[in-house]
RNA sequence: GUGGGCGUAGCUCAGUUGGUUAGAGCGCCUGGUUGUGGUCCAGGAGGUCGGGGGUUCGACUCCCCUCGCUCACCCCA
């Protein structure tokens, strides 16, 4: 309705209403159920945050897209990502930490872009973070915590690849080369090989040229190795001793031992549009490649010192609510969630309600859902919305319940009928 | 930003070469007596056919503009 246009969410935002709203919560609720089982703590941080934070120039989308303000001349912005947010709460307590942390977060990111499948212009992320170990056991740990919420969710195991690199082989290579006096131009050289499958190899062959430096030699051997699938190809293309390719190597013998490596490949062109990543990245995508990446993450060492704290190694991911859905749906896995209302209490008359009212708190103090019919409908009506809520009982108090001090009490499913006595009315 | 598709009841949609009071399913409301749900039956409410303009005796139907939704490209979480 044109006229009503101010009654939708503005575009690439979602309301949630309460079907909606279960399945989101059903979803939260494997996340949170897979940290837990991992260990990791949950923690959470303002939605708006100071704009400096997620401010960085390295040509990324995520900087442009940013949903930011000015008010009170103080630069604010929407969150597009929960990395920096917790970076920051890390900063300020470093002096009182123990590390390696293990914290995590669910949270609403921002990013104002162009909208298809998978993608909208708010979003929820479950973020996992390991900070202060630089081994890649964090990886490993964060990789097989991924698997484990894919196979939760009922995904058969063939459903989703993980494909996985490391920014510090590639780094390896250039470090001899356009690299050795100016190594700050490592972050937008990355930022230019992420496009490679969008704008295509040449173009990507100009912009590191061009842009970036690098000669037309080494322009070319980046781009001829970003089609390397094997870990011993890559492997050969840098120097003897390259201590990246032996971290690779050893997070597959670990991600062997957490029983997920043949769910796991090499993939050279893999390298994420973020700026910060050092090492190891990764990301997971669904076996038909019909969808965006489920999920992605990797290691960035130097963000937290960049931020303005210790230099403190650090890796995680973020794993969105929007293309896991979409993936679930695809494969028929959503759930049916029903509301989970236990018992309805019913007054027949106004004179009923105050023992009404005593035997609904009975119930809530023993710990079920319970509902109290607010106003006094004929009880086929109640009855009626008891059923649609899902209501296992329905506790009817009319006149002469009362007179015997009982409530009548249906089991909605197979029809039978007890009495139960009222609480006393001193309480 | 580019290209395609679509906008008809709360929801999902149908609507015959433009022709009289615009339909269905689901949902909602009422009833099938007097305090009993799910099933069934019978009724009912609800739409200026996204908006504006044009063509025509006549437009939901054709044309133009506009707004919105959506998919792909693009790009990324």
């Amino acid at each position: 309705m044109a006229r009503n246009q101010g009654l939708q969410p503005p575009r690439g935002t979602r309301d949630f209403y309460p079907d909606e709203l279960r399945l989101r919560s059903w979803l939260f609720g494997h996340f949170r159920e897979v940290a837990r089982r991992f260990a990791f703590e949950e923690v959470d941080a303002p939605i708006v945050e100071h704009a400096d934070l997620f401010i960085r120039k390295a040509g990324e989308e995520i900087v442009e897209q940013l949903y930011h303000f000015e008010l009170h001349g103080r630069h604010l912005a929407l969150r597009p990502e929960l990395t920096p947010s917790i970076s920051r709460m890390v900063i300020a307590r470093a002096g009182a930490l123990r590390f390696p942390l293990r914290w995590y977060a669910i949270g609403q990111n921002w990013r104002y872009e162009r909208m298809t499948r998978g993608r909208k212009r708010e979003h929820y992320q479950w973020n996992v973070e390991v900070l202060g170990e630089p081994s890649v056991s964090a990886e490993a740990e964060l990789i097989a915590a991924i698997f484990t919420l894919f196979d939760r969710v009922g995904l058969p195991t063939t459903a989703v690849r993980m494909r996985v690199n490391s920014r510090a082989l590639l780094e390896e290579t250039l470090r001899k080369g356009v690299l050795r006096d100016r190594p700050e131009a490592f972050e937008p050289l990355c930022v230019v090989i992420d496009k490679i499958d969008k704008i295509g190899a040449e173009a990507v062959t100009d912009l590191l040229t061009g842009e970036i430096g690098l000669s037309a030699n080494e322009a070319r051997t980046v781009v001829e190795g970003l089609a390397v699938r094997s870990l011993d190809e890559a492997a050969a293309r840098v120097p003897d001793g390259s201590a990246a390719a032996a971290e690779l190597r050893r997070l597959f013998e670990l991600l062997d031992a957490y029983g997920v490596a043949d769910r796991v490949a090499f993939d050279a062109s893999v390298v994420r549009g973020l700026a910060y990543y050092t090492g190891v990245v990764f990301e997971a995508f669904d076996a038909g490649g019909t969808l965006r990446a489920v999920c992605g993450g990797g290691r960035y060492d130097g963000l937290i010192e960049q931020l303005g704290g210790p230099a403190l190694p650090a890796a995680g991911f973020g794993f969105g609510d929007v293309v896991i859905q979409e993936l679930l749906s695809d494969h028929g896995l959503l759930p049916e969630l029903a509301r989970e209302v236990e018992a309805v209490v019913f007054a027949v008359s106004e004179a009923e309600r105050p023992a009404a009212v005593r035997t609904v708190r009975r119930l809530r103090e023993a710990g079920r859902a319970a509902e109290l019919v607010l106003g006094t409908p004929r009880l086929k009506r109640a009855m009626q919305d008891a059923d649609r809520a899902g209501a296992r009982e329905i506790w009817v108090i009319g006149p002469d319940e009362a007179a015997r001090g009982v409530a009548r009490v249906r089991d909605l499913e197979s029809g039978e009928q007890r009495d139960e006595k009222l609480p006393d009315g001193r309480s």
